[in-house]
DNA sequence: AGCCCGGAGTTTGTATCGCAAACTAGTTGA
DNA sequence: TCAACTAGTTTGCGATACAAACTCCGGGCT
């Protein structure tokens, strides 16, 4: 039987379009500022703020606040948990993808 | 400047785990009944229903109802819409995954 | 006939979520 | 001094997804 369970076993926190952004513009860079975020993204201030709350919470990024140039700073990096998660979450949604491409027929 | 914008494009009636399992597996079937779908997705009976429901107001699906062996047989199929959204979405999927893959470095 | 079981869906209630807009805190320029 | 800007955070609300309850119908059983 053709079985989805992958697609439901998707994790949300990750799926999120503006955290799925997020979290692979970080896995390319392996570390990048608010602003830097901001402007690869496109999110507004605000939601990347309330999505990298969220992200942190749940382990998958490490957020640290400094000053530069008297300036607030914050840096942003995946965990090793977030890394994993994140090619996890590819992996998983490739796989869904080709059971769609093997044609199979009803029952 | 590594854009992201194609995350933030990425189709939310498409995207919700629970509907890109069922347009994938229409997209491999063609034509599948509600049991059909319910097994093959793992979702429940009422998720299926109301997640059909808004796939089919989005005109990704067409729904038809029949009785079969005087049972209520609902018979679900891609519109042409559907098929082509999502083929897009697994477009769009692939080439932000691509942009996670190339290495850069932040600004 | 009357009654309960199970299949096939649908409706409802609630809790969560994502977004935009408003807000805060500190800095620089005029 | 005060207006404008940078760098974020908080808030209000409309939309969403899920589970649980409900409906409707067709057989068996007694």
């Amino acid at each position: 039987m053709l079985r989805h369970e992958d697609a439901l076993a998707l994790d949300r926190l990750i799926h999120e379009p503006a955290r799925l952004a997020i979290m692979t513009v970080l896995s390319s860079v392996k570390s990048a500022d608010f602003v830097f975020l901001h402007r690869a993204t496109g999110l507004t201030k605000g939601n990347l703020s309330s999505h990298l709350t969220k992200l942190e919470e749940g382990g998958l990024v490490k957020i640290e606040k400094t000053f530069v140039l008297k300036r607030p700073n914050t840096n942003v990096a995946l965990t090793r948990l977030g890394t994993r998660r994140i090619a996890d979450h590819w992996a998983r949604l490739e796989r869904l993808k080709n059971l769609g491409e093997t044609s199979a027929d009803q029952v």
